[in-house]
DNA sequence: ATAATTGCAAATGCTTTGCTTGTGA
DNA sequence: TCACAAGCAAAGCATTTGCAATTAT
């Protein structure tokens, strides 16, 4: 959890440069998903001269390398989070922006049952679903 | 099917121009899901100076007014699709760009209980397979 | 008549890239 | 050392928009 991806990076051999660290570390930190402005404006609270070119290189790294997970939800600019182990969907609350994260077993295999029956193989996915918090 | 699109705009009281029917004739007729540039090739076949502003305007007015569909899908520009009575989702052949439309009844029902499990009322959803041809 | 629509080109917003200088292994 | 990365500003791409001229009702 702290500082996975660094250690992520080394694993893969990815040139861990000052800049490079700092977005590792934001980016491990963070428990939402951050757009690349959100991301800089946090990175640069830790180094003030890091330009925006540099945090769009890196989260493309990041994430061709399997280290983060890149989003293009509706409507909105790309969003990343840490990249997990088990693959997961997301709900996004239409009124707040907040996004909750789940698992569906059942949906995941019918997924796979309908590209079967259509004569294809399931390479990947996208799954949301949009929604406002129900008042209780 | 025939030019449903046209017939839908008179409904909804929306000004009917030249250059609106030629994008309502040539949406009608296609059975692909056209991007805004190819729209706008086949539409000036029909026209050769219709401007592709237009083209983006209009989607923009047909999308809104609930007359067509418009699509993100992965790493793509929009592509849009006449507007059917029946939701369907779509599976994209990540070799060709092959779109296949889909229902699953058990998968929407899923989706919904899964929204209602975290709290939520389900008010949209994007569901998208990619997959490879299985060749037989 | 007149409010809405067009075409054009310029502007936008997000993202990528060329180039020169700086730096990690 | 030296291939690779950073910073900056400029370029790219899809899409939108301001404005003057045109058009549908």
């Amino acid at each position: 959890m702290d500082n996975d991806i660094e250690s992520k990076c080394i694993k893969q051999g990815v040139r861990l440069t000052d800049q490079r660290k700092l977005v590792a570390k934001v980016m491990s930190e963070s428990k939402d998903h951050p757009d690349v402005d959100e991301l800089h404006r946090r990175v640069s609270k830790l180094d003030a001269k890091i330009s925006i070119a540099t945090v769009y290189r890196t989260v493309k790294l990041f994430d061709e390398a399997g280290i983060i997970a890149k989003h293009d939800f509706k409507g909105n600019k790309a969003r990343y989070e840490q990249a997990t182990q088990e693959h997961h969907d997301h709900l996004i609350d239409i009124n707040t922006g907040e996004i909750t994260e789940f698992v569906n077993e059942d949906i995941e295999k019918l997924q796979k049952k309908v590209a079967e029956k259509l004569g294809y193989k399931l390479v990947d996915h996208r799954l949301e679903l949009y929604g406002s918090k129900i008042k209780k």
